[in-house]
DNA sequence: TTTTCCATAGAAAGCGTTATCTTAAAGCCC
DNA sequence: GGGCTTTAAGATAACGCTTTCTATGGAAAA
């Protein structure tokens, strides 16, 4: 077993053999191919902790999300995971669950040297960052993804948040509808602002004024999107259109709306963000915004990858578009 | 960096800091207590590979399924998670898109050198599990959840299909249905046998007759489940309620019927499998299973676990309880 | 021909652990 | 108190690679 098995059947040196495996430039392409062709036929595969134990590289790279158990981080690995395996990656998963004191935990527990990288999308009561900091000046590359820290001087890969906000509030009021709420996310989130931002810059731009009592913040789930729905219609001055910051949101806004018996879709308008699958479950289909989630995925991996091979390579921030799928709910 | 550092400090061999490292049992509680306090002061953290190489153990779990993009799985994966963390393993993630050559190639390419055993649920298109007896035969622990394959020698683990189908049938009789159809899964899965075995036994057991045009086998898509639906529908002789293999192809059901202009949870039944968060967005919301999803990654991961552990401990299958959920499509 | 250089390959020293084999000191028995 | 076990710890050889340094033969240059 090993490469040692195949230096002897070729009467060869070990270390011919493991510069033949990896392309290296000083062996003779004779030699090179017998090499490969008897790994093949043995189906010899290098020992992944000898050679990270040798090289330094580990070929592994952490991920850490909030959440599986949703739609758009579910899909983000999977972009995620399609490019680290074509680039000989593997993805070691770690799950915050949402909470700030469990990413603590996990990521300082985290054998970093079994970890080329990290790719990560904080959670949302996220306030320092001082751990992923640490990590950063040992040497370990990150990626940040959608959830972002604003103030890390990072790679970053997003969609477009501000801009679709912008197209989803813009939309709404090309469509008629004045008086426009926004069911905010997590108060604390670089992504709850940039949508927050889009919106207000939408009604601005037609010369809508904002009324503050029209912004909930509040977290990601239906039932919070169904909570601060009904909030909204408490008052006196009920909106007739609302823009949330999240699919599961919008859902949740439209089941509160279909219970106070009003009709969604004409009578009052909802656009949601993500373009989750739920859009098309929901009555009357939901309005969104679709984000490229995948694309994400990949994409973001593509740079961490460029970062483990390249420590110096400088940190960047992409930012990918988002488009207005149109339904039945504006 | 290490544990030579922390045996120089202390003045004493890096054996016996390894050793204290992990309990073992010729080392000096006094001894001890000291290396445990200075890796702790120096956040000593043992190189993973180091030790992987050495000892053969990597506390790598590699966990296989078709898709993450899935209520279900996640769950599931979550699971796994939590009981992989607490046991100080790592989870590695591979995803199969639900294709059989896919699979095959991640199987191949795993290096099982680097993983202590697997998790895994097979795609659908299945028909051999070679890869995965070459793997067991080298000694590679694998503990298949929720898609099965039926006829291998190992540990598994998963919901009580037949029973839960059972329920699901048994319940629609209950509610005075009699013409019922069954959306089946895929047909060369063991889980789509099972729950249609499940629903033919609750049939027979009220003395309901089965019309074989009634069944109707295809995949797991929402889209799947409308046209199957339709099919159904197509006919003289048209069902009068319907039990689903799983939630979204109940939702794809519930769909085509209202499109049709029944009115679904009176006119016609529909039950459905898993308690996907969808059955509460669907309208009328979705009568349906409860698969202790969570529960599964559980124990699918203790179990591995313990065949890790000891490599003689052997081959068990646990079945967990489903559970009906009553909700308003019935 | 002699010298220099390049292409190719071997030898061997790590990488940071674990594990086996010893050794040293201390405790125990009759 | 001499042999025996027990307890604690050191020395050292793996583990299977990567990598650096060195060696060799032949081609090119002089």
């Amino acid at each position: 077993m090993g490469m040692k098995l195949i230096a002897e059947k070729l009467e060869i040196s070990i270390s011919t053999v493991s510069r033949a495996l990896r392309d290296a430039h000083d062996v003779n392409p004779v030699t090179r191919q017998k090499v490969m062709s008897l790994a093949k036929e043995l189906n010899f595969k290098p020992n992944k902790n000898a050679s990270a134990l040798a090289s330094g590289s580990t070929k592994n790279i952490g991920v850490v999300i909030p959440f599986i158990t949703n739609y758009y981080f579910s899909t983000v690995i999977s972009g995620i995971q399609e490019e680290a395996i074509s680039q000989g990656y593997q993805i070691v998963l770690y799950i915050s669950n949402d909470d700030l004191a469990r990413e603590i935990q996990l990521i300082n527990n985290l054998e970093s040297n079994n970890l080329d990288g990290l790719l990560v999308s904080i959670s949302s009561n996220t306030t320092s960052t001082q751990h992923y900091e640490d990590l950063m000046n040992e040497g370990c590359p990150i990626v940040f993804f959608d959830r972002i820290p604003a103030h890390l001087n990072a790679s970053k890969v997003m969609q477009g948040d501000f801009e679709g906000a912008y197209l989803a509030t813009n939309h709404l009021i090309q469509k008629g509808y004045r008086k426009i709420a926004h069911l905010a996310g997590p108060s604390g989130l670089d992504l709850t602002n940039e949508r927050l931002n889009g919106y207000l810059c939408a009604l601005k731009d037609a010369g809508i004024s904002n009324n503050p009592s029209f912004i909930k913040y509040a977290g990601f789930t239906r039932n919070e999107g169904e909570v601060s729905c009904r909030e909204l219609y408490q008052g006196a001055d009920q909106p007739d259109a609302i823009f949330a910051v999240n699919d599961l949101k919008a859902v949740g806004a439209i089941q509160a709306l279909k219970k106070m018996g009003m009709r969604v879709g004409e009578q009052v308008g909802v656009i949601g963000f993500t373009d989750d699958p739920i859009a098309l479950i929901i009555e009357p289909n939901l309005t969104t915004i679709h984000e490229p989630a995948f694309e994400i995925g990949k994409q973001s991996c593509q740079l961490l990858i460029k970062h483990i091979k390249n420590p110096s390579f400088e940190a960047r921030t992409i930012s990918l578009a988002c488009t207005l799928v149109e339904r039945d709910s504006v």
